[in-house]
Order: structure tokens, then C-alpha cells, then sequence
RNA sequence: GGGCCAGUGGUCUAGCCUGGUCAUGACGUCGCUCUUACACAGCGAAAGUCGGCGGUUCGAAUCCGCCCUGGCCCA
């Protein structure tokens, strides 16, 4: 007797309202706990990116990273492994205490401390609640449960713990140093903070008199207010026009102080007059010279961007103010030849735009130069998803010229835990395992070391925020806080990140965990690219070309948007955003769901004793299906599977072999086995293809695996072996180019699909031909 | 100035490492078709100097050199 075909699966396409009914029942199951060696299976612990609630919309782009980071993360677990897949949040850092600012019309310096980081908390709980909702939203298998973040309590006691064994381990200094500050937002910047753009300024050419002579050297300087800072000018050694004043002196116009003219190669003679006056300090180039040379420094910038006593009369003023003043006075005292105006390459503060200064200051440094031979060797081993990407942290490594510099003048960020002896300054750092916040907390010493005194002072200045995310593969795996589990999970297996950030958190990650555990802090680095508006333009909120990825996510579903996320561009590569394209994607879904529908309605029989040459030939196709999406997978990329699957389904599966074996299956022709044998093929491509893309789109999957193969998650399941099934390629090319000659024929005599026609089928496919000669009426 | 990446029908893309089938597929366009899963479909068609120039080779989208354009990063 055989049982009657029932649909199990309702209407003609995917119904994306259904996600989140499979949510809830996966929250409800739990099926993603971590435990360190469950079920003796291998760890696998992603190192992932908490996101900064930096505003709304998010990033299109970011969150197609997310939906591609749990693809890696639900593909470990169909791989067979135990995953550690944590869930954080990125809270510390400039971004929010600027937004707060914008906000309340505030500054920060003019405002209580408490009161400031009160508003940025509240500011960062609001970003935060939507950003974790558009996560859940997109069906993330992250722990929820136990997400951190990086501005609690927990989190900020790590980071000043790493602090303290770096300063223990003597890889922390103070130094003096020109710094790269910028005056608005108050703090001192590392070099990966610094943006470049061309921006107009004016280009002076002074008259500097020869000491002891009629003669007068042209000097073209953009930073005409640093004339009191000059100390010496320099000439290129092949410059025939100064040969002969090298070595002799010449006066500062407006300042009056002699300084020396030398050659030097970096002079660039195209460049102005050939002449150029070196300052402390307006650019790189004058701190090149000033240490080459060992020049004495003359500070003529504060750190509010004003000019020092230094700039005598122009003291006070604004850098900008002081500049077109003086430039008024070389003009008017006719000691300014030229004022012509440029294009000029400008150092910028990334979050501001403001022009940097370059301001010797008092900050902390962590040694990083005499460790660069050591982090090459491990970029070198470290594997990278795609492999070309390593080549950004090598050029990254090395092009390093200083130390890091870590400390800031902010308040949102983790505090460096010091006080100072307020009579002697020797500074004190305590004990690990408390999370200071020395500018309110009590002093935990009671007398210096040094002097006896019993006084403290507490340092208010607080970490980079890299040195917070620079500890997250630490955090995630318990370091300092459960040994036994620290031990099971580091080094995490995976990295995934942007190419975006790869010179900072990336490299400060390898740093910071390599001086702290002398080990790299991963395995693999998964490197995926920027998503990019639609004209191909890099998506920034100051360029307004945002696409808010909310709406899309309503209107075509998670698994659209992650299907096009997979399917889009291969891995590494930059990719565009556009609806048209995520609709696309949701057409994939329509006809995984119609293949689904259709061979639903046929019970699944046992495997019978022999299949035909039909089946056994999807069956090779199968198989290679199944290395193929393997492979991707081992290398973390989803392009590949995404885009083989499609081409399976669409172009191979529901083409052929579907309208091959209708018949067959609905047991018009043929015996009963031949039917079962049919059936069985079916349902087999039908479960592996589901498992195959349970990762990417988890889903729609789901949904049908519980609705034709009972009811638990396919979530749990593993994914299909390649059987041993061969059939020749040539052959397969064959059969599918009969087929599609067959269509064509039919169509050239006005012939419609289901009326006979007379054709050979050829002698190679003929162990195809009752299948054949069903499919296309063959007389 | 340097580095990395890219440049393939109207749009996007595979292939390039490991040279050799009429260059893959998708979106879009046009025509035909309701064919016991799918018209969010099926079938068919039009559409390309594989950025340019030169070289290696019997043969180059693929290897080499130079150049042009765009993106990202660095100095």
C-alpha cells in the first residue's frame, strides 16, 4: 500500500516571517552552549569583533561581517567541532565621548568627570540595545547570554592587569617626546588614528639674511607662525645654487636667531626655493632631523593648540590666528617674496578632522621596536584567510618607527592604574586583579617607596582603546580568571576581522598577547572585506551614502541578506551593496523552498538494492558538491559554497535530474523499485544540500529539515561524507547538452514540451535512456 | 613617492596560481511557454577588442615587461 503524497510545506515561496518563530525555538533549546572538550570533541573559539555603538543605522557592511563570522562559527560546529563563540561589545573610546559632546553641547573638559561618563553610558546602553537586536535579528549563534563588555568592570580590570604585567616585565616607560596631539580633541593620537587630505594652505617665501653678508637666501615654509621654532635650514647637497652657503649662518626674519645652513639629501630642490627651514616641530620630517641631528627643541604650540611664550607677541593666539598675523607682517615688512596658495597634503585627527600638531609631551610607551623580528615570525606562521591579506600587516610591521604610545587624555576609557607620589613623583602601580580609577578612587599606598611621603596623587589619564580590544582573545578565554579554561581555549582558532583594522587591532593583539603569553593570540586570521555603497565608494557616515540595513532585513528576511553576504564576493574582496542584489539572493530562497515542497510530497523510502544510471549520476554530482563546499568551509570561505550550492540546485539538480526522474518519482513508469530508487535519490540530495547551507542560511533550513525529517534542529546535525559514487564528467556533459539539444529541437519545430518527438538518444547515454525517453516523449 | 588589490557583454562576477574546449554564472533586456514543485518559473535569443601596448609561445583572459584607470593603505 502506499502512502498518499502529502505537502508538507505550505504556499509557493519562503515566508521570511517564519524566522522569527525558529528563533525563539533556538533560544528556547539552547543548542549552543559551550563547554571547554564537550563531548571529547575539539575546541574551535572565535576571537570576534564586538561592534562600537558608534550610531544608527549601523554599518550595512559590518553587519554582513557578523552574518559571515557566524557562518564560520555554525560551519565549526557541522565540522564536528565544540564552539566558542562569543558575543561583546566595543564600549571604550573617543567616538561617544564626541557624539556626547555634539549631543548635550558640552565639553568634556568643562564638565564633571562622573557626570560626562554617566552620559556616555547612557548614550552607549541605547546604540547597544539595537545593535544587539539586529545581531539576533540576523540569526547569530553567538553566546548572548554571556556577552561582555569592554567597559565593565570585569573587562577593564583585565586590561589595567595587562598593564601591570607589562610594567612589571619593564616594557613601559615615560617618555618626552614629540607626539602626534591633536589640540581638539585634547589627546595624544597613535599613527593609525592619523588621516591625510588635500587641503589648501598658503605657501610663504621669506627672505633670511646671510650673517655677515649682503646676500639673502629664499626659504619657502606652509608654517611661517614656527619661524621662532626654527633651527636650522637645509639645502640639498647636489643643489648647485647654495653650494657656498653651507656651513655659514643665517637670520630668522621677524625672530632674529642665527641658525646654520646644511645640506641634506631629504632636501627636495623642486619643492619652493629648495630651501627648507626645519622647525619644532611641523612635520614628520623636522622630528626625523631634530633626533637625527640632535637639535635642541623649541616648543612653540601648547596643547590647547595655542602659541607658547616661545612666539613672543603671537603668544596666546590660536596656531591659525598666529599664522595669517604673521603672514600679514612678512608681507607688510616686505620680508615675503611670495604668498602663494597650495594644495597640501594635511595630516588629520581621524575623529575630528583637525590638522595634527606635533607637541612633545609626557606619555607612557610600550615597547614594540626591538620586538617587531619576533611578531614577523609569527604573521609569517599565522594562517590567513585569504593568504594575500598578510602582506598588509607585514608592510604594517615594517614601517614602525616608534613605540606605542598608550596613554590618553579622555574620559570614557580604562584608567591607568598609578598614583604618584605627590612629593617625590615616583609613580606607584599596584597590585593586579581590581579595576582602579586612580583619578577617584582612594590611593591604595600608604607610604612612597621612595621617600616615605604619605601623600598620593592619582593619574587621570586613561588607556588607547586598543589597549582594551587588544586583549579580547585574553578576555574570551578566561585568562587570569579560570585557569583550567584559559588552558583549554588559548590561542583562540580564529581571528575574524576586517581588512580595515588589520594594522591596529589586529597587530596591537599580536603585540600585546605575545609580550603577555609569548604566544600568538590565534591560529587564523579570517580577513573580509569593506562593504562598499553601490558605485563601488567606500560607506562612511560623513559621506552620507549610508544604506540602512534594517528594512531590508524586514522586507526579504536574515536569510537573504546572508545569502547574498556569502554569495556576493569572494573572500577578501571588497563587495557593493544593493537591494537588487540582496532581492536576488531571496530568489535562491524561492527555489530552495519549491525543490523542497515538491519532494516533499514523496514518502522517503529505504535505499533500495540498485539505483539507475540517472541517480547514480546526481550522486556524483553530489559528491563533488560535497568536497567542493568542504573545502571552502576549511578555508573559511563561504563564497564558495554558496555560490556551488546555487549552481548545483538551479543549474544541475532542479534542471535535470528533477524533470529526469518526474516520472519515476510519481510512479507513472517504470517499477517499484525504480520509483523507491528515484524517492531515495531525491531526499538524499535534497538532506545534504540543506546541511551544506544550514551555516549560511540557517533558517529556511531549518524550517524544512524539521518539517520533512523530523522534528529536531538540523543545527546539531553534521554535514554529509562524499560517497564513492563516479560517473565521468564528459558524461555528465554530455547528458545535460542532450537534453538541453532536445529542448531546442522542440522549440524550432513549434514542438510544445509534452508533445513526443522523434530523436536518438546517443549510444554513450544510453543507460540514461528510460529516463530520457519519459522526460522529453521520445517516440 | 611606496605598497596591496582590482579593471572580463548594460551592471556584477567565475576562470588567472597549474597557458590550449565555441570565456562561467547571476541581475537586467527581448521573444516564446501555465510543462502534474516553482510565472519570485521554464526554454530560447541578443549582447564581450577579457583596461591599453609590447614580449614569451605552435597557442595567452591566464606567464613576463611597461603604461593607463579606480579603490584601500602607508610615507
Amino acid at each position: 500500500m502506499e502512502a498518499q503524497p502529502v505537502p508538507k510545506l505550505e504556499g509557493t515561496n519562503w515566508n521570511p516571517g517564519l524566522e522569527e518563530e525558529l528563533r525563539k525555538l533556538w533560544e528556547t533549546e539552547n543548542n549552543y552552549r559551550f563547554e571547554p572538550n564537550k563531548d571529547k570533541k575539539p575546541n574551535f573559539v572565535l576571537d570576534t569583533p564586538p561592534p562600537y555603538p558608534s550610531g544608527k543605522p549601523w554599518h550595512p557592511g559590518a553587519l554582513t561581517q557578523y552574518s559571515q563570522i557566524d557562518m564560520v562559527a555554525r560551519s565549526a560546529r557541522m565540522r564536528g567541532y565544540n564552539v566558542l563563540y562569543p558575543v561583546g561589545i566595543d564600549r571604550n573610546g573617543l567616538p561617544v565621548e564626541i557624539a556626547t559632546e555634539r549631543k548635550y553641547r558640552i565639553q568634556l573638559r568643562k564638565t564633571p568627570r562622573d557626570e560626562f561618563i554617566t552620559l556616555c553610558k547612557h548614550a552607549l546602553d541605547d546604540i547597544e540595545a539595537y545593535m544587539l537586536e539586529l545581531l539576533k535579528k540576523l540569526g547569530i549563534s553567538g553566546d548572548f547570554e554571556n556577552k561582555y563588555r569592554t567597559d565593565s568592570e570585569e573587562y577593564r580590570k583585565l586590561t589595567q592587569w595587562s598593564f601591570i604585567e607589562l610594567w612589571e616585565k619593564k616594557l613601559i616607560y615615560i617618555a618626552n617626546r614629540p607626539n602626534v596631539y591633536c589640540t581638539d580633541c585634547g589627546t595624544a593620537l597613535a599613527d593609525a588614528e592619523i588621516e591625510y587630505e588635500e587641503r589648501p594652505t598658503y605657501l610663504v617665501t621669506n627672505r633670511f639674511k646671510v650673517k655677515a653678508s649682503d646676500e639673502e637666501l629664499l626659504v619657502a615654509t606652509t608654517r611661517p607662525e614656527l619661524l621662532e621654532a626654527c633651527q636650522l635650514v637645509i639645502v640639498h647637497p647636489e643643489d648647485e645654487r647654495y653650494k657656498d652657503l653651507v656651513g655659514r649662518k643665517v637670520i630668522v626674519p621677524l625672530f632674529g636667531n642665527e641658525v646654520p645652513v646644511a645640506a641634506h639629501p631629504s632636501a627636495d630642490m623642486s619643492f619652493g626655493t629648495g630651501a627648507v627651514m626645519i622647525c619644532s616641530y611641523g612635520d614628520y620630517h623636522d622630528v626625523q632631523l631634530f633626533r637625527e641631528l640632535r637639535l635642541r627643541e623649541i616648543v612653540a604650540i601648547d596643547s590647547d593648540g595655542k602659541m607658547t611664550a616661545a612666539a613672543g607677541k603671537y603668544a596666546g593666539m590660536t596656531v591659525k590666528d598666529a599664522r595669517s598675523q604673521i603672514i600679514q607682517e612678512l608681507q607688510e615688512a616686505k620680508i615675503a617674496t611670495k604668498v602663494e596658495q597650495i594644495q597640501h597634503r594635511t595630516p588629520l585627527c581621524e575623529r575630528s578632522h583637525t590638522p595634527i600638531e606635533i607637541i612633545p609631551m609626557q606619555e607612557y610607551y610600550l615597547k614594540q621596536l626591538e620586538f617587531l623580528p619576533k611578531l614577523r615570525k609569527l604573521a609569517k606562521a599565522m594562517e590567513f584567510h585569504p593568504d594575500m591579506h598578510r602582506q598588509i600587516l607585514s608592510n604594517w610591521i615594517d614601517s614602525l618607527t616608534t613605540d606605542y604610545p598608550i596613554s590618553r587624555n579622555r574620559y570614557y576609557a580604562t584608567e591607568i592604574p598609578i598614583w604618584y607620589c605627590s612629593k617625590c613623583n615616583e609613580p606607584h602601580v599596584p597590585k593586579p586583579g581590581r579595576y582602579y580609577r586612580p583619578w577617584k578612587d582612594e590611593s591604595p599606598f600608604k607610604k612612597c617607596v621612595k621617600c616615605g611621603n604619605q601623600k598620593f596623587i592619582g593619574e587621570t589619564k586613561t588607556f588607547d582603546t586598543w589597549m582594551d580590544s587588544s586583549i579580547s582573545a585574553l578576555f574570551v578565554t578566561k585568562w587570569n580568571r579560570d585557569q583550567a579554561f584559559h588552558q583549554a581555549t588559548y590561542p583562540a582558532s580564529i581571528r575574524t576581522q576586517g581588512k580595515d583594522i588589520i594594522r591596529t587591532w589586529l597587530y596591537y593583539s599580536m603585540l600585546k598577547c605575545y609580550l603577555l603569553t609569548e604566544k600568538a593570540p590565534f591560529e587564523h586570521a579570517w580577513i573580509g572585506g569593506l562593504g562598499q555603497d553601490a558605485s563601488g565608494r567606500a560607506m562612511r557616515k560623513s559621506l552620507g551614502n549610508f544604506m540602512d540595513p534594517e528594512p531590508l532585513l524586514q522586507k526579504y528576511g536574515a536569510d537573504a541578506f546572508r545569502f547574498w553576504g556569502a554569495s556576493e564576493a569572494n573572500l577578501g574582496y571588497d563587495f557593493r551593496l544593493s537591494e537588487d542584489r540582496v532581492a536576488g539572493a531571496g530568489k535562491f530562497l524561492t527555489k530552495l523552498w519549491n525543490t523542497a515542497r515538491f519532494i516533499g510530497n514523496f514518502p522517503e523510502p529505504k535505499r533500495p538494492e540498485t539505483l539507475t544510471q540517472t541517480d547514480e549520476w546526481i550522486l556524483a554530482e553530489l559528491a563533488s558538491l560535497i568536497k567542493e563546499c568542504k573545502e571552502g568551509y576549511e578555508d573559511f570561505n563561504l563564497f564558495v559554497p554558496s555560490t556551488k550550492i546555487r549552481e548545483f540546485l538551479w543549474n544541475v539538480f532542479a534542471a535535470h535530474y528533477i524533470e529526469m526522474v518526474k516520472g519515476r518519482a510519481y510512479g507513472d513508469v517504470g517499477r517499484g523499485e525504480d520509483r523507491d530508487a528515484a524517492r531515495y535519490t531525491l531526499h538524499l540530495i535534497m538532506k545534504s544540500m540543506l546541511l551544506l547551507l544550514a551555516p549560511i542560511t540557517p533558517h529556511i533550513t531549518d524550517h524544512i529539515w524539521r518539517r520533512l525529517y523530523g522534528s529536531k534542529t538540523i543545527h546539531l546535525e553534521s554535514f554529509p561524507e562524499a560517497g564513492q559514487h563516479k560517473v565521468a564528467k564528459a558524461e555528465s556533459q554530455e547528458l545535460m547538452e542532450f537534453n538541453i539539444e532536445v529542448w531546442k529541437t522542440k522549440r524550432e519545430k513549434g514542438l510544445a514540451l509534452k508533445d513526443s518527438i522523434k530523436i536518438e538518444v546517443p549510444k554513450k547515454l544510453k543507460g540514461y535512456s528510460a529516463d530520457l525517453t519519459r522526460m522529453h516523449h521520445i517516440s
